[in-house]
DNA sequence: GAGTGGTCTAGACCACGGT
DNA sequence: CCGTGGTCTAGACCACTCC
């Protein structure tokens, strides 16, 4: 049961899609009709609908209705892997064993040329830290991370073995507002060959991450670099015309 | 002047932000604050709020207040590139000279196989075409698109060679409601070679893109294939803590 | 406890689509 | 023309943060 009015109606609208309840009209019911069947006000009905749009399911348009979008056969296709947001593996039907390993951990001072790149001020004291993820034996990803240690405190290499999002949740207490991802194809660096089983590629995936504390401080800079034909980064855009 | 009220009320904030207006507190002015400078309900300042966290510039918290994040170097690293939604050229100061050629086009029938990648339906009848784009002289990206016969009809090569999105817009009269995107990194296969300039590297970007009309009718299947060290995909992610 | 943003209501008028 | 979704108002109560 969800807490939230709007929360509810969007899930139950949302099954409905899914079954195929309203692929009659191909649209909604309008919102006044929303309105009555579950009593709520017509503000309540409109953020369900809203959602709906934000996740490509329907479009509103205005004067007609909301279209219900044709279903495709990508829809359930992918998998998340696991705490790397936006990323999600290439369908498997098998659970994959995944681990990781600390290549490096060492406290730095951000120089001018990370200060242009992590966007942290130069002279201040920084957590590099490189880790490798390992699915079903393959090195698919690391990452290069940088933490501003004014920030997260006491980093420690053994907090790295384990989850630092959860030690800078619980043990620090700081809560993580949101994350901006820069996305590339990049020719493969050495690095990248001695990290990953690239097995005769030579280009990597990289993506950089930008994440902010709920104070709205920037607390972590991480380029994460994997291998081909393993990940989808699935994306949503709205309003094509201009 | 912009006519929606929240709309302008986000432009203002929003420039202020970039100016450092709102830097001392780090926090925006509270919504009543805001309420009676703008004189307009809560409500409508509460759009213009969403739409900068949307964007990724403030983060609201419940109880504290609206954050502004810390500005980054990166946020007007990038260029947009023409058409291409979602995709950003890597940021350089000279023009480029673009232009595109038509590879292929044909009427083609989909079969089985092709209903799985496209979603269409086996047995009906699309137009196959494959674009090459070539900036400053250099083959960067190819797309393979097709196109729903029965929606878009009468298309030919003459079309293909300026913009079929204008040709669907205004000639046919038809309104394109959104697109959803898969990208992956990929092993190049033989026609990436042949199409492409990658300049020795053996991987290409790969993006899938699914693009409905306002009647929520999928109608173009395409795929586009574009050469490393070129394109910057931006995303942006709220809400980390499921 | 005071003040914040989050949710929700019950109205109103407008712009657009389809007829 | 009518009905649709888009915008906006003016209230209310709640959950949370901070002191």
């Amino acid at each position: 049961m969800a807490q939230n009015k709007f929360l509810h109606i969007y899930e139950i609208l949302k099954a409905r899609i899914a079954n195929d309840y309203y692929s009659d009209t191909m649209l909604l019911p309008t919102e006044m009709t929303l309105v009555e069947e579950f009593n709520v006000s017509r503000n309540t009905v409109r953020r369900a609908i809203q959602k709906l749009n934000e996740e490509g399911l329907v479009y509103s348009v205005k004067g007609r209705g909301v279209v219900i979008l044709e279903s495709t056969k990508k829809d359930n296709m992918y998998v998340p892997l696991s705490n790397f947001q936006g990323f999600n593996t290439l369908h498997t039907n098998k659970k994959s064993e995944s681990k990781s390993i600390v290549k490096s951990f060492r406290e730095i001072i951000i120089d001018e040329d990370l200060a242009e790149r992590t966007s942290f001020d130069a002279g201040e004291t920084a957590y590099f830290i490189e880790r490798i993820r390992i699915v079903d034996g393959v090195r698919v990803m690391y990452d290069t991370s940088y933490f501003r240690a004014n920030i997260v405190e006491n980093l420690t290499e053994e907090i790295a073995h384990g989850s630092i999002y959860s030690y800078i949740r619980e043990t620090i207490g700081i809560q993580i507002a949101s994350a901006k991802t820069f996305l590339k194809v990049e020719t493969a660096i050495a690095k990248d060959m001695e990290y990953l089983d690239l097995d005769g590629n030579n280009c990597v995936g990289a993506a950089e991450n930008i994440v902010y504390t709920d104070m709205g401080k920037l607390f972590e800079y991480t380029e994460i670099r994997f291998i081909p034909n393993k990940f989808v980064i699935t994306n949503f855009a709205q309003n094509i015309n201009e």
